[in-house]
DNA sequence: TATACGTCCTGTAGTAGCTACAGGAGCAAG
DNA sequence: CTTGCTCCTGTAGCTACTACAGGACGTATA
């Protein structure tokens, strides 16, 4: 039946959603494995890799930064049992979001509150640049 | 009493916690207006420049690009009245923000309630490989 | 087989928003 | 007048890509 033999990086490209560029960004930074090549030197993907590339897309779009990434596709290799790794991964990431949220609450709430008082009237008097007057390195 | 006459780019880094080179950073891409300079060519800062590079620190912390910045810091220039405009683009940034918000809240959720699911046990039955496997390009 | 066209290759450079360095010069004090 | 600090410019590094130039591959059609 010869379902698929191996697809170029165009087609992974269109599969996956993930630019051309980035892919051969992905082999160069060591998140992709590097794949065979036909005898032109043209890269040659298989399965394997569009459910990866499909993996570290999702990663990516969750935030997970590439060496988090790396990490986890590289415990995804070989060995197995690493469930508590990629736990531990995903629970670091996890306090660096809530860190950022934490973050822009307070922006959101600042801003929102300033932007409320604002009259519109003249800048002398303006809500929004008294409030980025505040200097915050007290 | 002669007060200040001007002050240095290393005084005024130190002033203000903003690196040095990026002083120079944002005076090149026209966040920071540039500076007399001595006869030997160095750059002379006065008390506004200490005002407005404090201002940028701090709009910058609060998550405005630098586009926002150069628009807010421009628009308190020669021309008054323009709380409107400020009021604007401080309110398009609390869009931004919130539209982050939203996105790491899905996120937060997402990433907590697979965690929580981990047994730890081994990587065949991992359910953080599991969720991230889900390709969201449906 | 020829040729044309689409896809792919490498390498380099661009983006934002800084940061860091090299190599040289200003400047104040001793 | 030398020491030593600060400053100058220009360039390169960083992350995470994206884009382009110039050339090679591969295949469909004449």
């Amino acid at each position: 039946m010869r379902v698929e033999q191996g697809i170029a990086i165009g087609e992974l490209s269109r599969r996956t959603g993930v630019n051309i560029e980035t892919i051969r960004y992905f082999e160069r930074i060591g998140v992709l494995a590097t794949p065979p090549r036909t005898s032109g030197g043209r890269r040659v993907y298989g399965a394997d890799h569009v459910r990866v590339l499909a993996f570290i897309r999702r990663a990516r779009d969750l935030g997970f930064t590439p060496a988090e990434v790396r990490a986890i596709v590289s415990l995804g290799g070989p060995g197995q049992a690493s469930c508590n790794e990629v736990r531990e991964i995903a629970a670091h990431h996890l306090e660096g979001v809530r860190a950022k949220m934490a973050d822009l609450a307070q922006i959101e709430s600042l801003l929102a509150s300033t932007i409320d008082q604002c009259k519109g009237e003249d800048a002398t008097d303006c809500a929004v640049l008294d409030m980025l007057e505040q200097s915050s390195a007290g």
